[in-house]
Parts: C-alpha cells; structure tokens; sequence
DNA sequence: TTGTGTTTTACGACCTCC
DNA sequence: GGAGGTCGTAAAACACAA
C-alpha cells in the first residue's frame, strides 16, 4: 500500500493518476518523466502540490533538463545495453558506493537515484530467487535424509532378527549342555552352562578371561564373588552403555523414554553391535567349550 | 482484441549503522 | 541525524492464451 498516495488521493481515478505523475515526477510509479501532463497540471492543480522526493532547485532543474529529453509521459523500461551494463556492475558488486553510483548514471545516461533503485530492484529479485534456490536444496537433502532413514529402519530390522535367532540358537545349546551335566556333570558345569544363557554375561566372561590372559591388573586367580561383580557391574554397563537403551524385551531394546515412536535411538547402538560382531568368535568358541568339552 | 498474469521501475515507510 | 538498506506496494510495460 502506497500511503503518501493516499493522502493526495483525489476523487476520480484520472485524476489521481494524473496527479501522481505531477507529485511523483512521471508516468506512473515515479517514473523519471517530467513532461506535457506536469506542466499542463501544474497550472490546473496549483503550486501548492510539490513533489516530495526531489526538493533542491538545482536537482530539480537537472531532472527537469533531464526529463524534458525523455518521452514525457510514460514510464519507459532501461534499454538492453543499460540493464546489460548495470547486470555486469551487480555481479561485480552487489551493494552501491556513492562513487559507482555516480559514475555508473553518468556512463549510463541516467539519473543517480534511478541507479539506486534498480540495484535496489534488483537485489530484491536476488533475495527472490536464492530463497528459491535455498528451498529447492533444503527439499531435495531432506529426501536424501529420508531414503538414508528407510535404509537404516531397514538395517535395524534386519540386525534385530539376527540378534533373536542367535539368541535363540545360544539357549537351545544351553538346554542341551544342561541336560548332559545332569546327567554326567558336576555343580559348577550345571553354573557355568547356565550362565551361557545370557548373552551380556558371556561378554563379560570374555573380557575377564581377556584380562586374565594380558595379566593386566588384579589377581591372576578371580573367585566367586568377584566374578559376580564383574558380571553385576558389566551388565550394568553393557545395559546402560548406549545412553539410549533399556533392557531386552523379545529382541526389542527399550529405551527408558521410549514412547513406542520411531523416533529417538530405540534400538541396539552401533556400539553394541560393534562389541557384539567383535567378540562373536569368541563367544561362539567358548560356546562350544563349555557345552562339548 | 482483450483479459490476465508476470516483470520492471519507482516510491514511501521503516530500520540500521556510523 | 543523515545515508543507505529492506520491505511492501503501485502502476506501466510486457507476454501470452483465448
């Protein structure tokens, strides 16, 4: 909405636009033209109606001198070789100093504020078509982003079912070694077969032995209740080592915010994973100790 | 030719910086 | 406070389909 146009709106909608032309200086829009219609209204309209924009005399003569060479009463587009010129001068330089201003109007035959404006314009129609562009890769990463997810979704399900069959494998061994040490095995077989069942406690069964092995630390020789805390403590932290996971439910990990969404981290960490397929040997060997030997 | 949508030129109001 | 910026807008110029 144009305000100062409001204020000098007259009644009829000729001559409002007439009046425009004088106020403003031109066809329409301000346009640099000084011509018939100014002088013709000018004496109908009286001298009390000024233009606001231009108010020293020796600007309005120039624009005057400079107008009366334009054709008076249209708003004219700047020629190719002007907007040529002007395109070369923003892509140099997208802001206008003082100095280019006056030497681009002066090269360019036209007037300094015309100059302002069309960098103006043309800033604008700048911010218009980057804003464009900005919405066009935002939309075009976010699909990527999107497909990655499906992908992932897609990998996790997969791991997860992995993690159940091998879960399920782990206890039928146990029941089978179980049976055997019930029949042919001692107390301490029984324990140690049935300890096999969860798979936390075989990792930290590893761990310890790995320790063992290096002799890094501590005594040689871990009696029970030491190895009860190990076990205690290690599945604390293998249940807590992803910030985002909660106890084995059927293969699915809960977290303790976990709302039933998919958002968030619900599932098994990449780290889990990794010391999983890290020590799958190891276990699998040990597996097959306890049970066979 | 005419109606309609888009682009260009220009302005006033307001904001920020020096 | 002035200069120069952005923003929103008007209106002419232009493009184009019906």
């Amino acid at each position: 909405m144009d305000r100062a146009r409001l204020i000098f709106d007259p009644s009829s909608s000729r001559c409002r636009h007439e009046q425009r032309m004088l106020l403003l200086g031109g066809g329409g829009g301000g346009s640099p033209v000084f011509g018939g219609a100014r002088s013709a209204l000018a004496a109908a309209e009286g001298a009390n109606k000024r233009r606001p924009f231009f108010t020293s005399p020796e600007e309005l003569l120039e624009e005057e001198y400079y107008y009366d060479e334009q054709q008076p009463d249209k708003k004219r587009r700047l020629s190719p070789e002007q907007v040529r010129l002007l395109e070369r001068s923003f892509e140099a330089e997208n802001k206008l100093e003082p100095e280019r201003k006056s030497e681009l109007a002066l090269k360019l035959g036209m007037q300094p504020r015309q100059v302002a404006v069309w960098f103006q314009n043309r800033r604008a129609r700048w911010k218009t078509k980057q804003l464009e562009h900005d919405f066009d890769s935002l939309k075009s990463s976010y699909g990527s982003l999107l497909s990655d997810h499906d992908s992932l979704l897609k990998e996790n399900d997969r791991l997860r079912s992995q993690v159940i069959s091998l879960t399920e494998k782990l206890q039928s061994r146990t029941a089978a070694s179980a049976a055997a040490a019930g029949i042919a095995g001692t107390k301490s077989d029984v324990q140690a077969a049935a300890s096999v069942a969860d798979p936390a406690t075989l990792v930290v069964q590893t761990k310890a032995e790995d320790r063992l092995s290096a002799g890094s630390g501590g005594s040689a020789v871990v009696d029970g209740e030491a190895a009860n805390q190990l076990v205690d403590s290690s599945e604390v932290s293998y249940r807590e080592g992803c910030h985002c996971m909660g106890p084995v439910d059927g293969g699915r990990v809960q977290s303790e915010e976990d709302d039933g969404s998919d958002e968030g981290c619900n599932y098994y960490s990449d780290g889990i994973f990794a010391a999983e397929h890290h020590h799958q040997d190891e276990v699998d060997a040990q597996l097959d100790w306890w049970v066979w030997s």
